[in-house]
DNA sequence: ATGCAAATATACCGATCGGTATATGAATGT
DNA sequence: ACATTCATATACCGATCGGTATATTTGCAT
């Protein structure tokens, strides 16, 4: 027989706490104690809501990801212009100084670089998250084609691509170099990319 | 008093054999049990020669890096133009179909996302590393100018750091989704922005 | 061949790992 | 008030963790 949570708030409570501890520790350097330190619950109780401590790892990533999509899209929604819609992805993690990252950076490429060659069904949930990511950006830029604000010629899913790894290789020198002036001057490059699309 | 290693031999020869497992494992997820497997060597003869597994991880990360550097300047050395030699690295994990990542990946984007905010001497090495790499693109454009291939009004700085960050962030998608056609597409854009600061 | 030094192997350490069986406590319905 | 259910805490498991003190072997000089 399969495993049945006994709490469906105290998993959430769980995901919760410890979400942002995976997201900076990574899934091999999380320990069970760190999860019982940061929930204050013991092993039994974290056993009666998860399998097992990859479990625990997939469901704070599936929160960590959701959280990365609800901010976006809610900035995304107080823009009216797609160029303004775009460029939200290059300012998600920070403008010019400030820089909005949260603990441990993005989850996308923490859990991508660790799980990609390690832990398949964490690499799996990644992937999709990328993808989706990816989707969301090709279809902001054919709506802002079909209204007549980015050339028609613009190829979409090179564009959507390029950003992100612009944004996900601008956070990985922000941060290893502690000197987040690369991450601002790469973001520039995407606010150029998007400049570059329009038809004016 | 400080440590002294018994044999530099056999230093290398660990750091040779065990630099691909700390790749692909990263540092939390490398036991020693994993090194003394790799060399057939046992615990005590590891100890001798490294003070500990971070001073393994340390060496072995530098091995890989300075691996990294050479195929990338040895690869250089063949071409005259400055456009084909900034090429290199568009081309350096892969062109077209054929992917030529280590296995892992990039060690600077595996070992930099784990180690930003776990383990600050290595995230030091990968700082270093990283800044190489861009004063070597930015030696390369400036010469570029000089010898009047590129145009004088190049931001320099700036194509170093996003070809960087589109490299990386190209891995990132090729590994995570396992659809490397994402990593080929990425690094079109890096060749589109080296043939868009060409005089002709 | 023998003595010495250098390097590796053996055997062990306490701590912590992920995980589980069971006991205890807190609600809930009657 | 009491039994039952549901959830958490306790106590323990074998395995493995990183690390070390010591014994054994290897290679070299004489």
């Amino acid at each position: 027989m399969k495993f049945q949570p006994r709490s469906e708030s105290t998993r959430q409570f769980i995901i919760e706490r410890t979400a942002g501890i995976f997201n900076v520790k990574g899934y091999a350097g999380t320990s069970l104690s760190d999860l019982t330190e940061a929930t204050k619950l013991t092993k039994g109780s974290i056993y009666g809501n998860f399998e097992n401590k990859e479990d625990v790892a997939l469901a704070a990533f599936d929160y960590n990801a959701a959280n990365r999509v609800k901010t976006a899209r809610d900035k995304i929604g107080t823009y009216s212009s797609y160029k303004d819609k775009l460029l939200v992805y290059a300012t998600l993690y920070g403008s010019g100084a400030s820089i909005t990252l949260p603990e441990g950076g993005c989850p996308l490429l923490n859990t991508g670089t660790e799980a990609d060659d390690t832990n398949e069904p964490l690499r799996q949930r990644v992937a999709e998250a990328l993808l989706q990511w990816k989707n969301d950006l090709v279809d902001l830029i054919q709506q802002g084609i079909t209204a007549n604000e980015f050339r028609a010629d613009v190829d979409a899913n090179r564009l959507a691509l390029s950003m992100i790894a612009l944004i996900e290789g601008g956070i990985l020198l922000g941060k290893s170099t502690k000197n987040y002036e690369y991450m601002s001057t790469v973001l520039e490059t995407v606010k150029e990319m998007i400049n570059a699309i329009e038809v004016d």
